[in-house]
This record gives C-alpha cells, sequence and structure tokens, in this order.
DNA sequence: ACTCGTAGTTAGGATATACTAACTTTCAGC
DNA sequence: GCTGAAAGTTAGTATATCCTAACTACGAGT
C-alpha cells in the first residue's frame, strides 16, 4: 500500500521499451533482430547492442551475438505487465476521459512509465476490468496472463464472406481516423464485396455503405 | 490538438523539479540557495550547482555564485504549469479514483512529468475546474494565474478563537494521516481551547470533540 | 565453397544527471 | 579588519542513453 513501485522494480524507462518491443517483435514471429528492436524504437542499431547485453544482464533477456534476443520469463512477465499499464491506460481514457481513440496511444506512451500499480489496479476498476482495449488489443492480467490470439487480416478474407473485425495496431493516429471515417472499429460486421486483380484494392460494405480499401490498409485490420 | 507537449517545450523532468523546488522556496521567502535546493530535492548541494547554471542558460532561472538562484518569468510560468499539473492530477486521483489525500502527492510526483496538457485539460474539467487541492493549495489557472495567499498557522491563533483549516503540506503522508484521524483537513473549524506554556502543545476542539496537537504540528497546518 | 550485401558489433564521443572530495567565498562576530 | 563555519563551487567519476563511423560475421545465391 505505502510502497507502490511503477513497474518492476528499478528498471528505467527505456529498458521498459525495450523489453515491449522485444516482447511485441516475438508475438508477430518477427524473432527480435537488432535491426527490428531499433526501427521499433526509432533509434540507432548501435545502440539496441549495448542495452540488450544489459537486459541480458539483468536476466531479463537472452541475446547470442549475431543472432537475436529472446526475453526470459522475467523478462516477458515484466514486458506484460507495462503492455497491461499501456493498454488499461488507453481504455481509461476513452471511457472515462473522452479522449479519441487514435489519440490515447501517445498519451499511454508516456503514462504507461509512470504509474503505480494502485493507479492502474483503480483505472482497471474504475471502468469494469476490462479485457480488451479501445483497439482490439487484449489486456493482460495483472498476474501476466494473456490471451495471445492469432487472427486473420481483413486482406485474406474471401470475396462474399463475412466478418467481425476484432483489432488493429494503436499507433498510427492518421491511420485510425481513417479506419474511423470508414466506420471500422472493433465489433464491426464487414462483407468483402469485390477484390480487384493482382493485389488489388477491396470493395468492402460496413454498416450498410460500400466502401473501398487498399490491401496495405486491409493487411493492417484483423478480423475473424 | 495533435501536439502536446509534456510542459514546456522540451524540459527534462529533473529540471522541471528544479524549477519547481526554486518556486517553491521563494514562496516561503528563503530565497533559493543551493542547499535549499539540495535538500528539497535529496541531492547533494554539488549536483544543484551544474542544472542551476543550465536554467539560467535556458533563460528560465538568474544565478549569481556564491548566492541565490531566482526564477526568470519563463521560469516561473513553468514552475507554475507544473505546479498546476501537479494539483490538477492530485484532486483527480482523489475525486475520481478514491486515492486517500496523504498518497496522491507521491503519485502525482510522477504523473505531473508525464500528462499532456490536453489530458491535464480533460481532468480539471472532468471534476470542474477546482481552483484548489485535495490539501487547500490553490491551482495555478491554465496561464499561470495563482492566488497566493499568506496564511496565518494554527501555532498563532489566539486561546479561545476559532479558525477555519485552510491548508496543510502534501508532501508527508503520515502527517496527512495524523491530521486526518483529528479531523483536521481543509474547511474544518478550529478553536484553540489552550496552550501550554513554553511553546507548548494546544488543545483545540474539531467537530465537537477535544484534541492535543504540538507545536511543531500546529505550525504546519494554516488556517484563517 | 566464394562473395557480397545485410545484420550486427565495437570504438569513440556526447548529453544529462548524480556523487564524493577538495577547494573557495562569504559573512557574522569578535 | 581577521577568522572560522557555513555555503557554494570545482574536479574528477559513474551511469544510462544515444549517436556516427568503421569494422566483422552471416548466409543466400551463384
Amino acid at each position: 500500500m505505502s510502497e507502490q513501485l511503477p513497474a518492476s522494480p528499478a528498471l528505467t524507462g527505456q529498458a521498459e521499451d525495450y523489453l515491449k518491443a522485444i516482447y511485441e517483435l516475438e508475438q508477430r514471429g518477427t524473432s527480435a533482430g537488432t535491426n527490428d528492436i531499433a526501427a521499433r524504437l526509432r533509434i540507432a542499431p548501435a545502440s539496441v547492442t549495448g542495452m540488450v547485453q544489459r537486459l541480458a544482464r539483468l536476466g531479463l533477456a537472452e541475446s547470442e551475438r549475431y543472432k537475436g534476443t529472446r526475453l526470459t520469463e522475467a523478462g516477458r512477465l515484466a514486458a506484460l505487465q507495462l503492455i497491461r499499464r499501456h493498454r488499461i491506460i488507453e481504455s481509461y481514457l476513452v471511457q472515462r476521459l473522452g479522449f479519441g481513440w487514435e489519440h490515447v496511444h501517445e498519451e499511454a506512451e508516456r503514462l504507461e512509465h509512470a504509474a503505480s500499480n494502485e493507479l492502474i489496479a483503480r483505472m482497471a476498476e474504475s471502468i469494469g476490468n476490462p479485457t480488451e482495449d479501445p483497439h482490439g488489443a487484449p489486456i493482460p492480467a495483472a498476474d501476466g496472463t494473456i490471451d495471445e490470439i492469432h487472427l486473420e487480416s481483413l486482406a485474406d478474407v474471401a470475396v462474399g464472406s463475412e466478418a467481425t473485425v476484432m483489432r488493429m495496431s494503436d499507433r498510427d493516429p492518421e491511420f485510425l481516423l481513417y479506419l474511423d471515417a470508414l466506420g471500422i472499429r472493433p465489433g464491426a460486421r464487414v462483407r468483402v464485396l469485390a477484390r480487384e486483380p493482382f493485389d488489388g484494392p477491396l470493395t468492402i460494405q460496413v454498416g450498410g455503405a460500400s466502401q473501398i480499401i487498399g490491401t496495405n490498409s486491409a493487411a493492417r485490420v484483423f478480423i475473424r
């Protein structure tokens, strides 16, 4: 009660960011290479090498020279705690403070390092302990349990079928605004009416309206 | 809307803390000496010298070698922005998330550096744009306007008179818990029934109950 | 199995903080 | 106006990040 630490005991915000980046890269299969991590955090690859070794020293990651980096169980836990904080903050900002879903990522990116466990617990409770954030991403439980499901993307839906929008990345405000304008958000039903040849754009039906969406965009929307 | 910076453009959290410390020291008359700042921030005096020079280079403070440090108008503004964030966060945590008033200082100390102006504005609005925080401290307006009033302390109240509790420091959870147990919080009416000689403890009446409080404690409670 | 291009690392430096130890100023009181 | 304690500064380090430039290792394709 009196000793609420921000997160893992004494990890810097930066180190936390690395853990999260590595976790997310591992998640999407792209085993976390130095360049991948660097790209994700928008820093130079040379900077990654050192931090990754530090994380290894702390027992949070394992890295073989010239091979990739993997999180240890401890590292995974720490990453999931951070992700939990991030997603609860996002949800809270949308539900209790009227933020648009396209803005909350940036805000959460900063707050996730400063919020105590108690604050997170209270925010979560205030919005009914949700299991998904506003972009459809699952929120890890306080003990690190999480339901990472593999979802197909809208780009892979067969012409004529219908799907439910489940999830999209939270990182790009412009993109989220675009999706919102199309009516594409978690829970929306989408029917693919047509697909142009040579990997061309899709014609889709969302909430009665017919829309065109490019392959790149469709590939970033996950459905079931 | 899209470019909400945390505070002053590109000040580190540490620099912000120095500004706040200097502001608060100036406020209580104690013109901000190197040792005063060091004590407030719990760092070595030697560390202060460098930062103070940096703040001077940034146009936020003026410091003469071996004399004290004063904020410039720009520094004062930046400090007030930070204080505004701090006090709004404290108020929000108490009113909307059920925190006890004794815990919010610590939490706000971290969040104040991470919260965007938009978040602060939304929090403030959610709780009706209060003008005082839970400890009775005035909340600066967004433009830096503030009502710093000099208040007398409970230790100075004449025996037999009654006063309204206005304010106390937010920094010491134990002390706040103690005050709370006595029924002393902003708005409470207190009557001084007796004062022991030689600067001795006061007997006070709060909400019907009669209590004893030491001079040190009474000196930290401000009334009108 | 050789050879590049890509991925990754090391070397060397910069910035922001903080610390301790040693030195310098100031100023209050004789 | 001297002097010693308190206040403040400088010097030298340390850590955590980050960067650029230069070098090395790996592995895919001939």
